[in-house]
DNA sequence: CTGTGTCGAGAGCAGTGCTCTCGTTCCGTA
DNA sequence: TACGGAACGAGAGCACTGCTCTCGACACAG
């Protein structure tokens, strides 16, 4: 690698920086984003902008796997930071990192768990970086598995179909987890997406005011139903 | 009631349209409702729709109560459909609605479900719409407790602070339901929501063939966490 | 029958994404 | 070191958007 010109380490910066602003503008307007409007802010005029992204699709698209990436190292950092044989503190530490993460980025979080904009479809960047906190969620289940602290469930718990396609998702994810135990995992998974969307969305300003233990003591039911000890 | 005049029964008629036709332009081009387009495919000009809503969003928010009240009504048909004895019939039949009618719906899903619009705030008059499967979940769930066929879960497996919190939830919704009972209500509630979200918004584009089935299984998890018999 | 209020059409404003052109500046190569 | 191509920013312009205002036509209540 040799030393990159003036000129691309300007360009470089010039992303970084209409990235920026891009992110103030989606915290303070949501996501209609306007390049126009992020050209202004950093006193350029709009075409200039289209020399760093060919569209306002892969500006976003740029935002979107920026914020893939920021939620997985916040999880992992968080897996990371205890001790691996504390199967109960890694679990509320990554349940607990990715709240705080949506809570403190909760447009970013939107961008990334909402709706997906209209005519917009994943490219294929953003499906590794996306898959970071499930795979963090099952490799928990699995050091569970092969350390003999968690009994997996019974596998006729599920109907063949479904075990089958487990059993392909688990060879990718997490081989040798058991197709039942990572069907609990995704459960979980999918409780803890729901639960952080029903909070940054508004959907729980109905009286629930203590949600640092609501959402821990949602946490121990998941860790309960996956089985940890 | 007398009768309608017939410019009040003509413009009734012509508010149902608009919305019939905006319903068309969200399944076909997701939630960036263009107003000029729909007055267009009505054979008339933008600003005549104006006659009719106030501005886009107010028209966006007669399109999401309507949803609402779709999908309440699904769910509540759905349960009204089944044996009232026979729990775990009514809770499956109630998953299987929400997720069908969401499948039927998917722009209406995204709409009621999906990242909140930017400067959107959701108006009075669609919380108590909001509520109605929720509200049909832990029906299910009073009746057993009731009926006796579902024990509690211990009471003190929750925190002072959020037992406080969903008593007052429950108060409104379910009079009498044990706070602990209605957290994992709540979590089920949780549960469909995010597996919906998941398959609408293509995050099990990988693998997971068997969806009904697996939805199913999910499901029935939930079922066992609540305690159904 | 007459005045009031509703309706649809049209023009217009400010904003958007995006394209094209035109000088200017940089930078690798000859 | 000189040159030619590439990258760059500015500006004009196109088609589109939500929304406002005005104006003529019609319906309806008194």
């Amino acid at each position: 690698m040799t030393a990159p010109s003036i000129r691309a380490r300007v360009r470089a910066e010039m992303i970084d920086e209409i990235k920026a602003i891009a992110r103030q503008h989606l915290a303070a307007d949501g996501a209609n984003l306007s390049l126009r409007a992020v050209a202004r802010d950093l006193g350029m005029v709009s075409s200039a902008v289209y020399r760093y992204f060919p569209s306002r699709d892969e500006l976003l698209t740029a935002l979107i796997i920026d914020a893939y990436d920021a939620l997985g190292a916040a999880v992992e950092a968080a897996d990371a930071g205890t001790t691996p044989d504390d199967l109960r503190g890694r679990w509320h530490g990554v349940f607990r990192a990715a709240r705080r993460w949506a809570l403190d980025n909760p447009a970013e979080y939107a961008l990334i768990y909402g709706s997906p904009v209209p005519g917009y479809a994943a490219p294929r960047d953003t499906v590794e970086p996306a898959q970071r906190p499930p795979v963090v969620l099952v490799g928990i289940l699995r050091d569970g598995f092969t350390s003999g602290q968690v009994t997996p469930p019974p596998a006729d718990e599920l109907s063949d179909p479904v075990r089958a396609d487990l059993a392909a998702i688990s060879d990718l994810i997490a081989p040798g987890l058991p197709e039942a135990l990572l069907a609990r995992g995704m459960a979980a998974w999918t409780q803890l997406f729901g639960l952080i969307s029903f909070e940054i969305f508004g959907r729980l300003n109905n009286g629930l005011d203590h949600r640092d233990e609501y959402f821990d003591h949602q946490t121990r039911l998941m860790a309960d139903l996956v089985g940890l000890p």
